[in-house]
DNA sequence: AAACCCATGTAACGCGTTACATGATTAT
DNA sequence: ATAATCATGTAACGCGTTACATGGGTTT
């Protein structure tokens, strides 16, 4: 089974929806750390119900295409359930272009190096901007009230968070890689 | 250009090597970021030799088998050098099957999801601690000396301690899920 | 005897991206 | 008029993984 089988799993546990609003709901948050193009989610879908995983409704709209309005079987919620139970290794690479550039750094000179890292840091100030938004909208719409871990909002809530740090990481990487590029040289032992 | 070709121009800038070396390069550090099995490695650098990015020298070795060791071109240093010098933006998606999981941690008891994060804290701890000891390992190498920013150890030097950080980021995230997991609830106001 | 290192290759398959394709309705 | 939204599909291609394949030398 792929991951994106999961996902879909996932998403259709919490209502039923259609293809579209899956590809849709790939946008914010999630689509952080996980997403699809429509091309591949409407057959994905098909085969799903193919093998009684998901049910499906067609729906007939006026002044709108029709869809097809999906929903978890209960071999789907059981094959869910078996995923989220399950304990996956973290695979060993996270595939990050600009690391690999940021490896071979030394073979340009200091100027470029710290355009590169410039453009990097925009970047990823701008995803952590978008993201301390989102995190402050659902915070507004909580209005005060706590989030239950067992709830749909708490892996919002988690998913959003990991987010802001992992990019507050990426931001700290660029100014510090920034620093040393102006000094020219690291004082390894300073950082240990 | 597939990225993957310009990971093998950016080892063999450093210095002629093998399909098999620069596999094994791919273990430590660079491998946290990139990385390729053998099967992709050697079809892809006879291709690049086909295009002329790279030479290849056949040598004869006794009680071993024969090896092909290959080296940049002036194309293949040139396009090295155009892609260290393009901007590449982040791409919006980092793939992460966790995260994927963590976002419907909702639809599992306390107990399940507090075992999923432990699992996962104690992947990271170790990661954290592999990269560490890399990192004593590679200032002990240095013996006191600075790094300068124009040579190949400040890359090096820049992935380990973006791997660090970002593996730090990891465990802290996991820890704070597994509170907030004991608690039940999330008080978001408390984390602006 | 079994496993690992050196060293290179090919084949099959699946996941993911881009592009091709349609077509009505609503907003700018 | 132009673009965006809703809604679904197919086709082509490339990247990446797993498995198949060979074979001598060294270590356990």
């Amino acid at each position: 089974m792929s991951v994106l089988r999961y996902a879909l799993l996932g998403l259709l546990s919490k209502e039923s929806r259609t293809g579209y609003e899956i590809v849709a709901e790939f946008e914010h948050p999630i689509g952080n750390f996980w997403m699809a193009q429509h091309s591949q989610v409407y057959p994905e879908l098909s085969q799903m119900h193919q093998d009684d995983l998901i049910h499906c409704v067609q729906v007939k709209q006026e002044g709108k295409p029709d869809k097809k309005v999906y929903s978890l079987t209960p071999k789907g919620s059981d094959v869910l359930q078996q995923w989220l139970h399950t304990f996956a290794q973290t695979p060993r690479t996270m595939r990050d272009e600009f690391m690999l550039k940021a490896y071979f750094m030394g073979e340009v000179s200091a100027i470029s190096a710290r355009e590169q890292f410039e453009s990097q840091l925009k970047d990823h100030e701008g995803r952590l901007q978008t993201l301390e938004h989102s995190l402050a909208t659902f915070i507004q719409e909580q209005e005060g009230r706590p989030i239950r871990t067992n709830t749909a909002e708490f892996g919002r809530w988690l998913v959003v968070w990991k987010g802001i740090m992992t990019e507050k990481t990426y931001v700290e990487w660029c100014r510090q890689a920034l620093q040393w590029l102006e000094v020219g040289e690291v004082q390894p032992h300073l950082f240990r």
